[in-house]
DNA sequence: GCTGTTTGATCCATATGTAGAGCGTAAGGT
DNA sequence: ACCTTACGCTCTACATATGGATCAAACAGC
């Protein structure tokens, strides 16, 4: 990032990865996993898996995913699955979809 | 990371990624808005969103949720309300739980 | 058809996320 | 109570993700 950028985060973001964070670190306990464990199996570090947990919104995400697939938190609430059926759907839309967008006159409304 | 390295992602989480990236691209474009409309809502790039989209595993996640959160893609299927609600619950959860994982003499199964 | 916009891809520079090691503290098992 | 180990936190160095600019191709609207 050219300048340091201060980026800002809405709420819901924050309260999302601090809940999957939550999550993590509950199900790793429930499971009776150690933190460095954990970061192994992930191929991770303990330091970054301890800022997964803690909900640090700077991290990786494929690393964040892969921890929850370890301990067991499932996203999405759907298994491996559910997940390629959505995949085949989100194409099937997609393919409906314009691959353009093209603006006219128009105001948008933030809400959320 | 010190030492270029390669760190390996389990199928789950790719997909996982993938799928959400193309929920994502899927709802802005049923938005109608333009990649750089969201990339400048998100605060972020427009080539950040690109990789976004295309389900790219190392996104800052605090970025993906953001973009996610703007185009209406729900995080595990719930709203603010209910992320709130299941902070506290886990809150609970790891209140009951060890604060430290004790190890005896364990083999633990990887499996997914 | 033409025109203006969106997109996808690439390259570069730099801020920064991550690994690693090290520390003190707290906590679990015996 | 002891002793071991998991934890939380810090610091440093380095690989790299990101922002910004640019270009060509694809597309929507007229």
């Amino acid at each position: 990032m050219p300048k340091s950028i201060t980026r800002t985060y809405s709420r819901f973001s924050r309260t999302a990865v601090t809940l999957l964070g939550g999550l993590i670190r509950a199900a790793r306990k429930e499971r009776k996993l150690t933190a460095q464990e954990v970061a192994n199996r992930a191929g991770i570090s303990r330091g970054l898996l301890q800022r997964i947990e803690k909900g640090d919104l700077k991290c990786e995400i494929g690393a964040v995913f892969e921890v929850a697939t370890i301990v067991g938190v499932k996203l999405f609430d759907a298994d491996e699955t559910t997940l390629a059926t959505h995949l085949r759907h989100t194409d099937e839309k997609l393919a409906l979809l314009p691959k353009s967008i093209r603006k006219s006159t128009k105001v948008i409304d933030d809400d959320f």
